[in-house]
DNA sequence: AACATAAATGTAAGCGCTTTCATTTGGTTT
DNA sequence: AAACCAAATGAAAGCGCTTACATTTATGTT
């Protein structure tokens, strides 16, 4: 591997001038820009980013936190977050933090450690707390899907409660009454802000939230399973749910035909995410568009913005849900 | 932030038994241990990975190409990388190569710009000599779902050719006789010999492979989608459609029953990869299991053992597929 | 007690860059 | 041609570590 200096002693110049022509901007006259880069092509020169960093004090790369590598929300985020850092030259490094506060913050040390030039997470086990410290006293980054309002501006949120909202209320506008509800995990902030919508919709049409018809799950296929089977078990009469991803009203559907009844004739069924999936399920899921990708490029924008100072587009910092109709609800 | 000259200060030795205590390993008095680590404590000091980086020439990160960040496959995939490199405390860079030639050669030589110590590739566009090139002159890297001879040992596969095999002959073996094939992109190398498979199996019993029933897809639940409704237009008879992976057949599903045809009852439809979702498809899909997260920690292993000297068990170099029944499948 | 030997520790030279500051060069001005 | 100034270049000091080698200290032998 070629190193800077031989390629400034074939080019007959210093060291500092070679990285002077590398590094574009500063003055160097047009003709010892030419030796240089010629040098550097004969010698099929490639700089050392980790002696660049080492020395400059910056790694031009990026941290990433997701809860996990796998499934299709963190796929599209992190999609849309590497096309937009790479094409400015950026590098990405991810971690999982398995929405686990200790494996999170672990997470979080483990890229900073590697000297990420700033972070871009998607936290759920964390504390408020922790965060607003790492925010005022260490770190620069910036929060995905999370909303706290003393760091306002390093959060990227979706407002899922109005997404809740809105799904419970595109039922109730088509006459359904008794609607169940499968919620993820409650602690985490978003599975709460939907259930939250869910009960505002609910109390603007009149109607009292049953907390029977309410069941916690996992976020995943297996866990609206479950929680669907459970609610049928309740023997209380339901003529939709709402799920409150896509992944669950997929399991969700599944048990209900398990048990023999038909979607959405005999139960009509919501989603939430609009995952690419969704449209490929039968039938085709009715669902609350969550614009991840998005949301990931725009994470993606604050930080060549604020600590590259690449001049970019003004940062949205909150994104509306939209409702998706298709076939998995039927009108009373 | 402290830097390790500031913790041999407190503890009062010199930077060497510093390094030395951070290494683990090389013999220091309990003493000093002790002194040291309780300096590093108060002082809250990390180790600059950088700074160990360059100096050792070893980045304990290795670097992980997929054609795409999204999609059931590769989060899988890199979700098995991580797991086990994690654990290792090794870290993970990644990129995407987007399945384009270029694309992809881009990608490696970012990793390796990187200073990545080694590299697990899923690289579909670039050229045999080109890797082979890169494996016996420059670079430790491991080849995830593509097997190439003359550098086998770099290799974890999947026996796709067995798999195609495997699904068809199962429909075979159900008394189907006019099958269709809806493939990815063949010059990828996994779809074709995921179709030389199917035609094998045709072939063993009998059966002419009739070219007009092929139709070359995306690996995507659009691309499953339009070829089903290319193959429902040639008007030719079949009872049954191998998809060359899940989601094509979600895909294809969809568009059969869009043209009033029930599965499996009008059409029975086959899948090829497991993925997650296949079980909580409508109705739930057969098809071959494809254990992409076991070979990801395969890779992982791989690299632990032959860039990191870690100890590891036996490499795998070749998975066998196995056949999965579910509901979309009938017997004739 | 004198010596050999091994273990613990220290010294200092890098690793491949960036960057400040000083020096040189060449063009203008008078 | 002397004087000046800006632009181009070079010298050298780091960045925070690792590591080969030298030196000191402890341990055991006879």
């Amino acid at each position: 591997m070629a190193t800077i200096y031989q390629v400034s002693e074939l080019a007959g110049v210093s060291l500092a001038t070679v990285s002077r022509v590398m590094n574009g901007g500063t003055r160097v006259s047009e003709k010892t820009r030419e030796k240089v880069t010629k040098a550097m092509e004969t010698l099929n020169y490639r700089p050392s980013s980790i002696a660049r960093s080492l020395a400059s004090n910056c790694s031009n790369s990026v941290g990433i936190l997701v809860s996990e590598l796998h499934g299709p929300i963190y796929g599209e985020m992190m999609s849309g977050i590497e096309k937009q850092l790479r094409t400015a030259g950026k590098h990405v490094i991810i971690a999982a933090g398995h929405s686990d506060a200790a494996s999170e913050k672990d997470g979080i040390e483990f890229l900073i450690d590697r000297n990420c030039d700033a972070l871009i997470l998607h936290v759920e086990a964390v504390s408020d707390e922790y965060l607003i410290e790492l925010a005022t006293t260490k770190y620069a980054f910036i929060l995905i899907n999370r909303y706290i309002p003393q760091i306002a501006d390093n959060c990227i949120s979706l407002n899922n409660r109005r997404g809740g909202y809105l799904a419970t209320k595109a039922l109730l506008e088509n006459g359904h009454r008794d609607i169940a509800y499968i919620s993820g995990p409650l602690w985490k902030m978003d599975a709460n802000d939907r259930y939250l919508g869910h009960q505002e919709a609910l109390s603007e049409f009149g109607i009292a939230c049953n907390e029977a018809l309410l069941s916690e799950g996992n976020f995943q296929e297996e866990g609206g399973n479950e929680c669907m089977l459970a609610l049928l078990d309740t023997k209380i009469a339901f003529s939709a749910v709402v799920c409150a991803n896509d992944e669950m009203a997929a399991g969700a559907m599944q048990a209900a035909r398990d048990r023999g009844l038909a979607v959405p004739n005999d139960i009509s069924v919501m989603g939430f995410d609009n995952v690419l999936l969704a449209r490929y399920m039968y039938p085709k899921l009715s669902t609350v568009n969550y614009p991840v990708q998005d949301m990931g490029k725009m994470a993606a924008s604050w930080i060549l913005k604020n600590i590259y100072q690449a001049s970019q587009p003004d940062i949205s910092h909150v994104f509306e849900p939209e409702l998706v109709w298709r076939d998995s609800v039927i009108s009373l």
